[in-house]
Formats: C-alpha cells, structure tokens, sequence
DNA sequence: CTGTTAGCGCATTCAG
DNA sequence: CTGAATGCGCTAACAG
C-alpha cells in the first residue's frame, strides 16, 4: 500500500503557519487571525484562501509555540493516587470527557499509591506548563501545594481534603456512612467493623472514620462497633481483626463489616472466605464504591455507589472555571451516596 | 499559615533561564551547558555558581521551550481503548512506569471504546508533538497512523495488530487459546462456547477467534464448538446463547465458555446467575485476563492470566528505544499466557 | 573556557 | 484591513 516498507520514514516535518502563509501568498499575521479570530475583520476572499492552504497541508497550530507564546498551555495535570483503584479511574474517565470537550488535554500522573513520588508528580507537571491540577493526592505536601498556587496554578482535590483553602469535590461522607451503618442495623448486625487502609491524611478516610464512631456512639444501645487500619497486603492482619470481631461478636450479636473503599472490600471478601465465613450470613458487608463486580462476589456485596463519574467532571468544570474566570473562594462539592444492597447485608437468619 | 487567604495567589511567573543567568551573572549559554552538559568543561567554581542559582531561584528548564527549540519534546502518547478495561489499565501501569524512569511523560487519551475518536487521538496527540505512540486502539485508521509514520512518529501497537509493518506487543493466543481449551476439554467440558465483544479489527479478537476454532476442529471426535459475538450491554442476546449452548449440550455433553476479556467473563457470570446456573457446575467458563475478583466471583473463575505489565513495560521500552536508537525493521512480542485454575472450570460432578 | 547570536512556531503589538 | 517586527524560554552554532 502506500505504507513505507520500512518503519523509518521520512521524517517530513510537518507544516508550520510559515509554509501556510507562503502557500496562500499573506503573511503569518494573517493566516494567525484566520485562526484565532475566526475570520472577522477580512476579506471574505482572502480568509478562504487561506483556509484552503491551511487545509491543503493539513496544517494544525503547534501547542506547544501558542503555550510558549501565549503562556497557556490548554493542559491540564491530573494527578492520581493508583490507576488500580477503580474510583480513580473513574474519576479519570469524568475528568477526561469534560476536558476533552472544553479544549483540554490531560497529563496524567500516577502515584502507584507511592507518596514519595507526589512532589515530583507535582514538579514535572508544573514543568509542563499545565494550567491546573486535578489532584486525587495521598499525603499533604503543603510545601509543593503552596509552591504551584503562588505561581497561579488552581488546584481541584478530588476526594481528599488537605488543610488548604483549596477547592474539592467529594462524597458527603456524613450522609454516607449513617445510611450504610442504619442499613446494617435494621438487618441485624449490630457488631461493627471498619476496615480502612492506613488513614495517614486521606481525609475522606478520616470522616468515614470519624462518622462510623459517631454514628456507634450515638447508637450505643442496639450496636457496638470498632476500627482498624490494615495496611495493603497485610492479610494476616485483616483474619486478625475478623476473628477478633467474630469473637466480640459471640454467639448473641451478628457481626458485620463497613470497607472504606472497592479494594478493601474485596481483601474482606477473600478473608471470608479464608475463613469459612458466608457473607450475608455468618458475617455482613457493606463497601464503599460501586463496581462491576461488586453483583457477582458471594451472594453480591451491598455497596455505597459514588457518583464517580459525576465527580470526575465536576472537579474538572471546576478548575476549568478558575482557569476561564475570575477567582472565586474556595468550594466544597460534597456529593451523596447511593446504597445499593445486595446479599452481602442481607440477614440470612 | 502560609498560605495565601484566598487561591487567587499572585501569579508570579516560574524563574526562566535569564533569571538564573543574571542571578549567576554569567550567560545564558553558560547555565544553559551547566544542564545540559552536566558542568564539563568549565570552571568547576563557574558551574558551582550556577547550580547555586539554580537552586536558589528554584529553576527547572521550561520542557515546553525546549521541545520547540529541539524538536523533541520528551512526550509519548498513549491511546488507550477503554480505561474501564483492566487490561487497559495495566498496560498503562507499565507503560507509564518505564516512560517515567527513562524522563519521557506520558499523555493520556481514552478512546471510552469509541472508534470514531481514534483520528482525534492520534491528531491531538500529535498536535502535542508526542515524539512516539502507544496504540491500544480499536479500528484500523490506516491513514492517520500513516500520517503519523510520515511525520517520522514511531507507533508500537499493544494487544491488536493492525495490517501494518509496526511493532506489536501482545499475547501469544496461538499459545493461550489450546491451553484453556485443553483443560477444559481434560476436566470434562465439550460442548464450547467463545464469547467475544464484537471482532471488528481486533487482531487479538481474530486470532482468539481463529485458534478457538482451529482447535475445536482438531479435536473434532471429543468436543464440539461454536463462537458468538456479543455487544457490549447486549444481555438478551448473551443470554440466548448460553441457553442455545446448553440446548445443544442436552444431557450428555457439558458447556463450558470461553470469555474473551475480563469485562465479558463478568457478563458471562452474571447471564449464568439470571439463569440459575451453577459456575463449574452447569456451567464451566475460562476467561481471559487475570483480575483482583476472578478468585471471589461464584467459585472462583478460572483465568488465562496475561503478564500485562510487562506488556505495558515492554511496549514503553520498544517505543523509546526505537525514539533513541536507530530504526529498526518491526518486531513482534508475544507473551505466553498463564492458566490460572479454579471452580468455574472444575467438574464437580 | 565563556559570551553573543540566531532562530524553533506562534500571537501580538504597531505601522501602513 | 493587512504586513513587518518583536519576543515567549531555550539550545546550538559561532565568536572571542
């Protein structure tokens, strides 16, 4: 075909407004305003002929010269805890559309859950001249923070609040876990657990923490509940703190388990069965995040569906409006979770 | 604290190399070969000073200011069909991993399984003067890649093939297909099934395809087989297959199904649920892509595990070694599949 | 060994 | 209404 048979084709560079400006016999300036100002102010004739060059060599404006010139590079940073984790990608996937749309593209960083590796996310975006951030971030590096908002980079956090007046969309977690830990006790299990991954300054996991206590608190009569942080991997260590609770739990109360995330419920889920433990019977579940497989695992796991998605998008409209407009106070999105039960919560007795 | 009381900071703009050269009180030229040639050359005071004011004005080069004046801008392009896809997502782990060891950024474009935005990728992208891409595409926009290839971009394709002298990184199907056929057939399972998203011009779909039949052929006397394509979200139509399978199985023989992709075993676990059938039982199945759930769905799915972050891994690796070496004639990796055995394939009869 | 100069591709003054 | 000139931040000749 018209293939080259080899892989190591010319490499014709590709044409810049110069060439377009030749081709149509104006200048640069004006093959730029054909561009920019969409032909206004011009004969007719000659922004059709300049279109025509543009189009009979294919020309596209060059980003990188129009950030080089313009100081805006059309690019925004996204900066991700772990691509494993199902929200992130389905934030990513919210973010991607709505910048997309608007003219954006993205870069995306991925911490592989590796907080050492935040500063430099941080460093070689910025480097890159990426107008914003849109952070799902682990720790809370104030210093690199502080270092892109003084250079008049708006930063978005998805999820995790950092001790900055910066703008976020996450879950109303207040709403979120009442709803499931209410739901567990109408059916029964009334001997609590939740299982997080360690909270360090993921504030989301801090306010599910906090919420759980204060909802057992205020429930002290009908349930009891504790928590524990259990580190990625560490399965020993999760078998530890189910038998402890099967065994808080005796032979009178019915134990049940609240994951903090899609990840958490499934080691929960393989510990069960580890253990012999039917969901929904011996032992109840509720997770947080809504995912493909959460129908099909055991008698299905009853989940707290975040609207992903919805988040995703609203983060980058957010920073897409601090980028376009004018400097407004920080804003909190906090969006509610659905319950979406399954047999996992479901008392079987 | 320190941070300014409202995000509208003052954007003060990032120190250009001019700032360090005066800081310095030497030339540009002369930090400009501190970077670059790492200080040779010079009076080791001379570039002791500059690295001084480098650090003190917390300069970092402008990548963008540097791929203009040296045509190469450190950036590879990654196209991914689908991140709701874990295969997807693993390539990128790995691709993103070796992209960042060797300096190269990664930019990010999902297709969200949407052909028509293959051309906007690739146009996009190359806007960006991505010096090399990372196909994991879903048609065969043959004139696009051309274009790219004529503007000397290198492109390694992941997983599906397209008829073009390019390199490709994917599995070994020849291999993989007769190792989940084989067990299926050995553990009693001979009326078969292969259930595929739409082929379209999805080598690896193809050569799936293809090698499910071949061996079904070449095993005529003990098991018989069919292939069905099924569109995503299409669930009438799954389920008439299955029931289609399990009429042409009758009493004597057992079905079992072949799963293309991890989001169709998904579909297939849950069809066998709204139709009451057992996995491993009434029903066997093998699926291709190892995942987190594959062991916690029904009894557990048996998987043909894919080394997909060393696919990720070695895509990366081809890309910039093709971007830093000379060319090379195409080359074809092809990664063995492993057999991840559990319930959905044991007979329990 | 170091400084001066000339662009990379583009948008934007400012003249005409 | 259009063209010529300037500079964004940087590197790579070329001078000195």
């Amino acid at each position: 075909m018209s293939a080259p048979s080899t892989a190591a084709a010319v490499s014709r560079p590709r044409p810049t407004i110069d060439d377009v400006a030749r081709e149509a016999g104006v200048s640069k300036a004006t093959v730029s305003r054909v561009l920019n100002r969409r032909g206004e102010l011009m004969s007719p004739e000659l922004a059709a002929r300049v279109q025509e060059a543009i189009e009979r060599l294919g020309y596209a404006p060059s980003p990188m010269a129009q950030a080089l010139k313009r100081g805006r590079s059309r690019l925004i940073g996204l900066v991700v805890a772990d691509v494993a984790n199902p929200f992130s990608v389905a934030v990513l996937q919210g973010a991607e559309k709505v910048c997309r749309a608007a003219g954006y593209m993205l870069m995306l960083f991925n911490l592989g859950d590796d907080e050492a590796r935040e500063r430099e996310a941080i460093a070689a975006l910025a480097s890159y001249q990426v107008e914003g951030f849109i952070l799902h971030a682990l720790g809370r590096e104030r210093q690199v923070l502080d270092d892109a908002l003084q250079r008049g980079k708006p930063i978005v956090l998805v999820d995790r609040a950092l001790d900055a007046p910066l703008d976020l969309v996450g879950l109303d977690n207040a709403q979120a876990v009442p709803l499931a830990l209410a739901h567990l006790l109408q059916q029964g299990w009334n001997e609590l657990l939740f299982v997080t991954e360690p909270i360090h300054h993921a504030s989301s996991r801090k306010e599910r923490h906090a919420a759980f206590h204060a909802f057992v608190d205020a429930h002290a009569g009908p349930c009891r509940g504790e928590s524990v942080e259990c580190a990625p991997g560490d399965d020993a260590a999760l078998d530890g703190a189910l038998r402890a609770l099967l065994h808080r739990a005796g032979k009178k109360r019915r134990p049940a388990v609240l994951a903090v995330n899609a990840v958490v419920s499934l080691r929960v889920a393989a510990a069960a069965k580890r253990l012999g433990l039917t969901l929904g019977r011996e032992l109840g579940l509720v997770g947080f995040d809504e995912t493909d497989w959460a129908g099909l695992v055991g008698p299905g796991i009853t989940t707290l569906a975040q609207p992903t998605g919805e988040i995703g998008e609203r983060a980058a409209r957010c920073l897409i409006e601090r980028l376009e407009g004018q400097p407004v106070e920080p804003r909190r999105f906090r969006f509610p979770a659905r319950l979406i039960v399954r047999g996992s919560s479901q008392d079987g007795a």
